[in-house]
DNA sequence: ATCGGCTCGCGCAA
DNA sequence: TGCGCGAAGCCGAT
């Protein structure tokens, strides 16, 4: 494992004398294919000591709700399963009420030899995780294990895919050499944790899978999404979509009312599969571009696979990893102002151009415009947490036409999306918005009002483009 | 049906 | 300093 992938946050000792290797699971939920589990089980065998497995979720974050909290959840049942039949102690924990989780990362900690946790480097996490580093009184590491490639592997961030592209391609073959362990729990056993330390059970009791969400004051109007979450749902997700909709992927994935892209987003999101485990199904075997290939930054032929490994590589590879890249290096990725200039320049001018359709936020959320095509892309996120690639396209276009200005559309596209996908809140997503208002974009004439030189979009176009006849049935009123 | 122009910033060649 | 080129577009001319 590079030591590009660990932060050490507090630089102690592993302690010999702690009852047990704290890993405590943030981003990366899941038993697989895992760099920060991997690193927490070699501490607990040089140390000779148990494992501890914590897996916390909150109930005061941002966008909590019985959406997100189920499909968390479910992941706990899963990672309960393996980890007890592995023979490590396993502590999942539902804060029942904001606050209450507060002191039992440091409670466990000062038991603890060492403490490893995820770096995830978007939505409150860093925060927490600073947090948290004050309150940790032994060795402190932060394990990377969102990509491909280390997310600070590059000291600048890419203002196009074309520029990362060139980055990647010069590197890649080196990086996916050095992948995680694909069962970190393999191999010799752990001494057994008798138990948690005194009082911890019964101060922050283990949740169970059958948990009544009712009961959280968490956001009840957003139910549970029609997927399970989960490393083993992830699994059956990635091997189903190798198997039966990968082939068709290059000519397919852009339309609608083809069943054709991955639906691997929520998993990537919340760690429930890894982009490595992605990468070794979808181009098996693979460990360098053909000879002679230059990292030029174009991106066909570039892998030396066929059109449909290709195109989605590019996504998971290229368009993903340039996010996190982003969401690492940039203070205000996720925000208005971290938009490139031309972008805000061009919509800024435009910004008091009137509006013929100016919708309230609630319209928006409601799915009330006058737009049979768009209300459906919202209906879809409403519904599914989920929004097709090509309608998201459309569907960011047209909340920056419909709103009073191109700050609070963006604001308002963060909030739709944080809310009601379940791949929201992530680095990749949040670049998917901000796309719609000129990220990794560039300039397109002629000038237009409102948008500028910002890249226009019509969803007569995109309907002509791209059947949608069983995309507007589907998720009709 | 296809083509060019619209427009900006970059990386590389010269 | 010039040139080619880029997430998925749009529109009008041919």
């Amino acid at each position: 494992m590079n030591s590009l992938r660990i932060c050490v946050l507090r630089d102690e000792p592993v302690r010999g004398d702690g009852g047990f290797v704290l890993y405590w699971m943030v981003a990366a939920r899941r038993t697989r294919h895992t760099f920060a589990l991997q690193r927490a089980v070699a501490i607990a065998r040089k140390a000779r000591r148990p494992l501890l497995v914590l897996e916390a979720l909150r109930a005061g974050y941002p966008y909590a709700s019985d959406r997100l909290h189920r499909f968390v959840i479910d992941g706990m049942a899963d990672n309960a399963a393996r980890l007890r039949a592995a023979g490590v102690a396993y502590h999942p924990y539902v804060e029942p009420r904001p606050g209450d989780g507060k002191g039992l990362v440091a409670a466990l900690a000062r038991h603890a030899c060492a403490v490893v946790t995820d770096d995830f480097p978007a939505f409150f996490l860093p925060k927490m995780l600073a947090a948290a580093a004050a309150q940790v009184p032994c060795r402190l590491e932060a394990v990377d294990g969102n990509g491909l490639l280390p997310v600070r592997v590059a000291d600048r961030a890419f203002p196009t895919a074309y520029a990362f592209r060139r980055f990647v391609q010069a590197r890649l073959a080196a990086w996916v050499a050095d992948a995680p362990a694909p069962d970190p729990l393999g191999g010799p056993g752990l001494p057994r944790l008798p138990g948690l330390p005194d009082g911890v059970a019964e101060r922050w009791p283990a949740t169970e899978e059958s948990i009544d969400l009712a009961r959280l004051p968490i956001d009840h109007d957003v139910p549970p999404a029609p997927i399970r979450g989960g490393e083993a749902a992830a699994r059956e997700r990635l091997h189903d979509f190798v198997a039966q909709r990968l082939d068709a992927y290059d000519a397919d994935r852009n339309h609608p009312d083809r069943d054709a892209t991955s639906g691997l987003s929520p998993y990537l999101h919340f760690g429930h599969v890894s982009a490595h485990e992605v990468f070794a199904a979808v181009a098996p075997g693979w460990a360098a571009p053909p000879e002679g290939r230059r990292p030029d930054g174009r991106r066909d032929g570039w892998w030396g696979l066929d059109p449909s490994r290709e195109a989605f590589l590019d996504q998971l590879v290229t368009w993903r990893e340039l996010s996190f890249n982003r969401s690492a290096l940039r203070e205000d990725a996720a925000t208005y102002d971290g938009l490139p200039p031309w972008a805000r320049r061009t919509l800024e001018a435009h910004a008091l151009d009137p509006r013929q359709h100016l919708y309230s936020l609630d319209d928006l959320e409601s799915a009330r415009t006058h737009d049979p095509l768009w209300n459906a892309a919202q209906r879809q996120l409403v519904r599914e947490g989920r929004l097709h690639n090509t309608l998201r396209m459309l569907w960011g276009k047209k909340v920056l036409e419909w709103s009073p200005s191109p700050r609070e559309a963006f604001e308002r596209m963060t909030h739709l999306n944080d809310r009601y996908a379940l791949d929201g809140r992530d680095p990749n997503s949040a670049a998917g918005i901000a796309w719609c208002l000129g990220l990794f974009d560039r300039p397109w004439g002629p000038e237009r009002p409102i948008f500028g030189t910002v890249r226009y979009m019509s969803s007569q176009n995109t309907a002509r483009k791209v059947a949608v006849r069983e995309y507007l049935r589907r998720h009709g009123p």
